[in-house]
DNA sequence: AGCACGCCGACT
DNA sequence: GTCGGCGTGCTC
């Protein structure tokens, strides 16, 4: 007989057909399985979602419906979790199934053919046999300092999820580790998934991860997925986390939907850095996304950080408060050199106007310089001046197609759109008055590196004397961000300079302040950190916290060095108690009065909050699609159980107006209540739907919801 | 989102 | 006379 079947195709979110298609098949396939349906014109991946044998009513004329074109045979149906955390996923951050079921999916998964599929599946199983191992008895285990021992005992006896909050250098990765090591020793069939920010800026990491369990288990046994992988990779690697060969997967976000038939562990690297939320399509947070997943298969979560998320740090108050997380502590160093850094605020009110580098600074790394030390200087804003402006007239770099002004590049003279890309070569003369005089205003770290060679030509590097420099080579600075590292290879080829000591001082932005440990750097500056103390984000504290216990925590690993390493902060307000709670590198107090302020405001972690953001061709049409959305709300939901709670705000220019051409604008919705948001939210979108129809919202291009935005 | 159909300007 | 500009409409 003909059965019929939900499937779930990648629909595009705005489009109509937003929830699963029924099509006709002559076998009864179950629920999890991938095949092959025809769309409109083309062939598509689709997963089946149920089978509509026992539906009553049919949502569509019978006589339409079109029959499964074929199974891709091999691939065994996706679990039920996996399902219920797509589904769970799509409901929370107000996304279609299809888009984040197939999004979840290797993209090779959807362009290869189902013969072409089976031909790659037959090969990866073949190979997969050939390369299984005696399971060697040795293990690589470290000994562990007691407060690792302690973390480990807890999470052994207790149910989490936890959060391990560790100091940098207190030995987290190792507790990762030796959490994996223990389970997968314990369970031949168990598997976890290590989730680390980018893992291009932890390749240390990968290669300790495959060392230690590669010998134990086979090269097969751990295997990566993220986005910087070939498509082919991709698929290769899920292929052995969904058969269960892969017992470790290691990768960024995408890592929280891999398909894994017996996970039982999933750790979160960093838990508090931004990029676990994606931030395009289905703005879904992986970190949040793990805890559930873990509470749905009954699998540990460790969330780990030296500067937890506010949510996550207020999570893990004690059970008495409410805390629903175990907090494992680890507040020491370990190893020889395990002082943390001195941290020096200058108060740049008492230095010369102007002045990029205070005499102290630069002193002291003139001191680093001649001594053979290396420092580490970071300012987050790359190019050479982020604006220049005409001295006659009025005229600025501003982008023609965005609310922001053109970054000036002085390495090949160019003024740059951050935000759109576009770059035209810097005029000769202004294009309003025609004056030649034209000059930077501010700076960016091609500035600040081209500026310490030039303080720094006098001061000479020790044990290099050569023919050419017979008093000694001049100084070398470098510089690591994103243009400097746009080539590939380009990162690993100078992060290689700085590692073998080549270079002196670095330049760059907040990019090598995370992830890789400089050993032989003893001083690291942040030399502009000001902007986010008064900033209007309110998660900007936060971040600059973070960012600046990361970078000091790069300094002075290295046990030959025996002076103690220093974390310099230029700033004009040395009294901050940010700079206070930094200098004691105390995170729990810094946390506590961030989240006493939040407190008192009313804002996350104890209230809740999602943003809808808007597109159109004219400011007035993105705000008055959210406008009439707001209002159609008012009316039409106002007997909503829970509608009381939520607030809607106005509906405002995003900060950067206008980007590419495209006017943006976004309104707050918030609430006390996350299920009374959630509630709104998933009824308030039909409105939406609605509202886009409407012939006044013609101009609007795209609109989407961001639940629990990180930056608003 | 693709990929169609559909009705108006500069070319072999 | 065509090739192709992207406006709007549909996909179980």
């Amino acid at each position: 007989m003909t059965h019929l079947l939900s499937v779930l195709v990648q629909t595009p979110a705005h489009s109509p057909v937003a929830r699963p298609l029924t099509y006709e098949s002559e076998l009864l396939l179950p629920p999890g399985s991938l095949v092959r349906v025809p769309f409109g014109k083309r062939e598509m991946l689709g997963v089946v979602w149920d089978t509509r044998d026992d539906a009553d009513a049919p949502l569509m004329d019978p006589g339409k419906l079109r029959a499964v074109a074929g199974a891709l045979e091999g691939i065994t149906p996706l679990s039920a979790t996996w399902r219920q955390l797509v589904g769970f996923a799509a409901d929370y951050y107000q996304r279609s199934l299809g888009e984040v079921a197939l999004a979840a999916l290797p993209p090779q998964l959807r362009d290869l053919t189902p013969k072409q599929m089976e031909r790659r599946i037959k090969r990866h199983a073949k190979a997969g046999a050939s390369d299984l191992q005696e399971s060697s008895g040795t293990t690589n285990s470290v000994a562990l300092s007691a407060e690792q021992t302690g973390a480990i005992v807890q999470f052994d006896t207790q149910k989490g999820p936890f959060l391990l909050f560790g100091t940098t250098g207190s030995g987290k990765t190792e507790v990762y580790l030796h959490a994996v090591q223990t389970l997968l020793a314990r369970d031949p069939d168990a598997q976890a998934i290590l989730m680390v920010p980018e893992i291009n800026l932890t390749p240390q990491l990968e290669a300790r991860v495959r060392a230690r369990f590669a010998t134990l288990y086979g090269e097969d046994a751990v295997v990566s997925l993220h986005s910087g992988m070939t498509n082919p990779q991709r698929l290769k690697s899920w292929l052995a986390a969904h058969n269960g060969t892969a017992r470790i997967v290691l990768g960024t976000r995408m890592a929280v939907f891999a398909s894994m038939p017996h996970l039982q562990l999933i750790v979160v690297d960093e838990e508090h850095d931004p990029s676990y939320k994606q931030q395009e399509g289905a703005r879904y947070s992986a970190r949040d996304l793990a805890v559930y997943r873990g509470r749905l298969e009954g699998a540990k979560v460790m969330l780990g950080s030296a500067t937890p998320s506010l949510e996550t740090w207020h999570h893990s108050r004690p059970a008495a408060e409410g805390g629903r997380y175990v907090r494992l502590e680890m507040p020491s160093r370990i190893g020889e050199n395990s002082e943390l850094p001195f941290v020096r605020r200058v108060d740049m009110n008492n230095q010369p106007k102007k002045a990029v580098f205070s005499t102290p600074l630069l002193e002291a790394i003139r001191e680093r310089v001649a001594r053979g030390e290396q420092s580490m200087v970071f300012l987050n804003r790359r190019g050479y001046a982020p604006v220049l402006a005409c001295s006659a007239c009025d005229w600025k770099s501003q982008c023609p197609h965005c609310s922001a002004f053109r970054v000036f590049h002085k390495i090949d003279r160019t003024l740059r759109c951050h935000h759109c890309g576009f770059t035209e070569r810097v005029p000769r003369a202004c294009p309003e008055c025609g004056n030649v005089d034209i000059s930077p205003v501010g700076r960016g770290t091609e500035q600040l590196e081209e500026h310490l060679a030039e303080l720094l030509t006098d001061v000479r590097r020790p044990n290099s004397v050569s023919a050419l420099f017979p008093e000694g080579e001049p100084v070398r600075v470098a510089r690591i961000d994103a243009d400097s590292t746009r080539l590939k290879g380009a990162l690993e080829s100078q992060l290689a300079r700085v590692h073998s000591g080549e270079v002196d001082v670095l330049v760059g932005t907040q990019m090598i302040a995370k992830g890789h440990d400089f050993r032989r750097i003893t001083l690291v500056a942040a030399v502009n950190p000001d902007g986010a103390l008064f900033s209007s984000d309110f998660r900007a504290p936060e971040r600059l916290f973070s960012l600046l216990m990361q970078a000091a925590g790069r300094a002075g690993r290295d046990a030959t060095i025996t002076s103690r390493s220093e974390m310099w902060i230029q700033t004009f307000h040395p009294a901050h108690p940010l700079f206070e709670a930094l200098k004691r590198h105390d995170y729990p107090a810094f946390a506590a009065q961030q989240l006493k302020e939040r407190e008192q405001a009313g804002m996350p972690p104890f209230s809740f909050q999602a943003l809808v953001r808007a597109d159109a061709r004219t400011q007035e049409a993105a705000q008055g699609f959210l406008t009439t959305a707001s209002a159609a709300a008012a009316v039409q939901l106002a007997d909503l159980p829970g509608f009381d709670q939520v607030t809607l705000y106005p509906a405002v220019p995003m900060s950067i107006q206008r980007i590419a051409d495209v006017e943006r604008a976004q309104m707050l919705v918030e609430s006390p209540s996350r299920a009374a948001l959630q509630r709104f939210l998933s009824t308030w979108h039909a409105v939406l739907h609605a509202t886009r129809a409407l012939p006044e919202c013609k101009g609007l291009i795209r609109w989407a919801v961001d639940v629990d935005p990180l930056t608003i």
